[in-house]
RNA sequence: GGUCCUGUGGCCGAGUGGCUAGGCAGUGGUCUGCAAAACCAUCUACAGCGGUUCGAAUCCGCUCGGGACCUCCA
């Protein structure tokens, strides 16, 4: 089953029977945030499906490193001369030291991750942390005579490397197309040619973040750092790099060109791309303020949303869409996602408390079978999910006496569920009734309640009930007595 | 302008040649003092036109619409 798994590669554009360069390990690169402001959904969205990847490789028994970098270095705001980069920039409006927005931003990141209940990676190096290893990279391209230097910058010389190699093979991208593109850029004279990237970039006199290096005092150029560690930390050639598509040129495009320069081998066996979130159909991003931050989103306080969402449910509303499709954002569809997410919810829960019987009337084992065909083929999570609700439909029915299980396609059912829901999916319950306070008290009132509807005083009940709920805690009769839920 | 992706029922969203996706909403039912919830059942599709094929949502062409990238962005 393990050597079904089938991954979209960006590279070749077709889906790919998976195999790892070693037997049970996986090397996996993520590009990381730049954190210079707050992370928004858009950027969740994609560390969410790759959490999700990880997680079934884990699943799947693989030994997985994974590396996600965090951009702190900060990153030119244009090509020209002149740019300076975004953390100084953000430290000088908020009157700060730039490591304290690294810092700040950073941590911001890491709680909204936790919130999402997204696993750490195994490392999450920076870019700052890896300055002597970017320098030494610049170094030996230039031995190579695929850089020059330029006025104390470095330059990468992609119509030389062009000569011997395929730049634009990941975004299917001709070199004289790119050159066509760009006729009417100015003010990069440094440059040989308008293709050519910043491998090393000497620091104008305002810009704060600077490092010594054989060329000027100054900062490395926007791409180096994924290269610099992915390859300190997985190898020359490792099997898994992803990111979002907005990446994929010139960021990951740049990448290659650059390791492959550096090492002399292609970096990566698959590329994996995540496709964007959109707000009002158009992707979110920073820079044109098209974006829903998740502090946002979780409280209901922003006039997108009539009311806030807990983490889980937006976790299950972008599980319910492939990583590789649009999704689009609005309040309906989170709402609908709500409901299914506590059905699903109910049912792995309603799942514990089945009984057995001889023999089956389900074939749990086809079930079970459409679950990894699903996540099989390139990490097909609304597939997954679909068949999930297949599954809770038959525990309904078992529920109701209406079908049975035996007991051990009942154990089967439940610990394959369980590590889907839980471990892969990245799932959890929501848990509004930890408050033993409330709880207490609750079930005085739900007392007094049913003293009022066994001497059928319907005026209390209701009023108790309606009151209740006003108050944000919604109160439901069922066959086994009452139940109550803090409405979220 | 160039490169690539995409257009599915009221909404979201799978599906790449023939077989029910799924969720939400709607409708009917079960349950209930009522309500809510839950459960069961069920209706509404494949942008348009043309072509290939015994057969197309699925392949090809054209038209129209949406998006991403070509400048930092997940």
């Amino acid at each position: 089953m393990q050597n079904q798994l089938k991954i979209y590669n960006t590279l070749t554009g077709e889906k790919e029977v998976f195999q790892s360069i070693l037997e049970n390990q996986v090397g996996m690169y993520v590009c990381g945030p730049t954190v210079y402001s707050d992370v928004h959904l858009g950027n969740c969205r994609t560390f969410i499906s790759f959490d999700m990847i990880y997680r079934y490789l884990l699943h799947l028994g693989y030994k997985v490193r994974y590396v996600r970098n965090i951009t702190d270095a900060g990153h030119l705001e244009n090509d020209a001369d002149e740019g300076e980069d975004k953390i100084s920039k953000k430290a000088r409006l908020e009157s700060l030291e730039p490591m304290e927005i690294v810092q700040k931003y950073t941590t911001g990141f890491h709680e909204i991750m936790a919130k999402f209940n997204a696993l750490p990676p195994s490392i999450e190096p920076t870019a700052t942390g890896h300055i002597i290893e970017q320098i030494e990279i610049v170094q030996e391209i230039i031995n190579k005579g695929l850089a020059y230097e330029s006025n104390g910058s470095v330059y990468f010389d992609v119509e030389t490397y062009n000569q011997e190699n395929d730049y634009g093979t990941l975004s299917k991208r001709k070199i004289e197309d790119l050159i066509s593109g760009t006729r009417d850029l100015d003010g990069q004279s440094e440059k040989r040619s308008p293709l050519d990237f910043a491998l090393w970039k000497k620091a104008s006199p305002s810009h704060i973040m600077r490092w010594p290096s054989p060329w000027s005092l100054g900062f490395p150029g926007w791409h180096l750092e994924c290269t610099a560690m992915s390859h300190k930390y997985l190898g020359a050639q490792f099997d898994i790099h992803g990111g979002g598509m907005d990446l994929k040129f010139p960021h990951h495009e740049c990448e290659i060109a650059q390791a492959k320069s550096f090492t002399g081998t292609n970096p990566v066996n698959y590329w994996m791309h995540t496709n964007m979130l959109t707000l009002n159909g158009k992707k979110m991003s920073k820079s044109t303020g098209n974006n829903l931050l998740p502090d946002e989103l979780f409280s209901g306080d922003t006039t997108l949303l009539e009311k806030g969402f807990h983490p889980m449910v937006a976790r299950f509303f972008m599980m319910q869409a492939h990583y590789r499709s649009e999704l689009d954002f609005s309040f309906e569809a989170l709402t609908a996602s709500e409901k299914g997410f506590h059905k699903l919810m109910q049912g792995v829960k309603d799942l514990e408390l089945l009984s057995t019987k001889e023999a089956s009337t389900e074939d749990v084992d086809g079930l079970i079978s459409s679950f990894y065909a699903a996540m099989n083929d390139d990490f097909n999570t609304p597939v997954l999910i679909a068949q999930l609700f297949e599954a809770v439909t038959i525990i309904n029915k078992v529920k109701d006496g209406k079908s049975s299980l035996s007991k051990d396609d009942l154990n089967n059912l439940k610990s394959t569920m369980n590590a889907l829901v839980f471990d892969v999916l990245g799932l959890n319950y929501i848990d509004v009734s930890d408050d033993s306070k409330l709880s207490s008290a609750m079930e005085i009132i739900l007392e007094l309640r049913k003293n009022a509807r066994e001497n059928k005083n319907w005026e209390i009940s209701d009023l108790i009930r309606d009151k209740l709920n006003e108050a944000g805690i919604a109160v439901k009769d069922g066959k086994d007595g009452t139940s109550w839920s803090v409405n979220s």
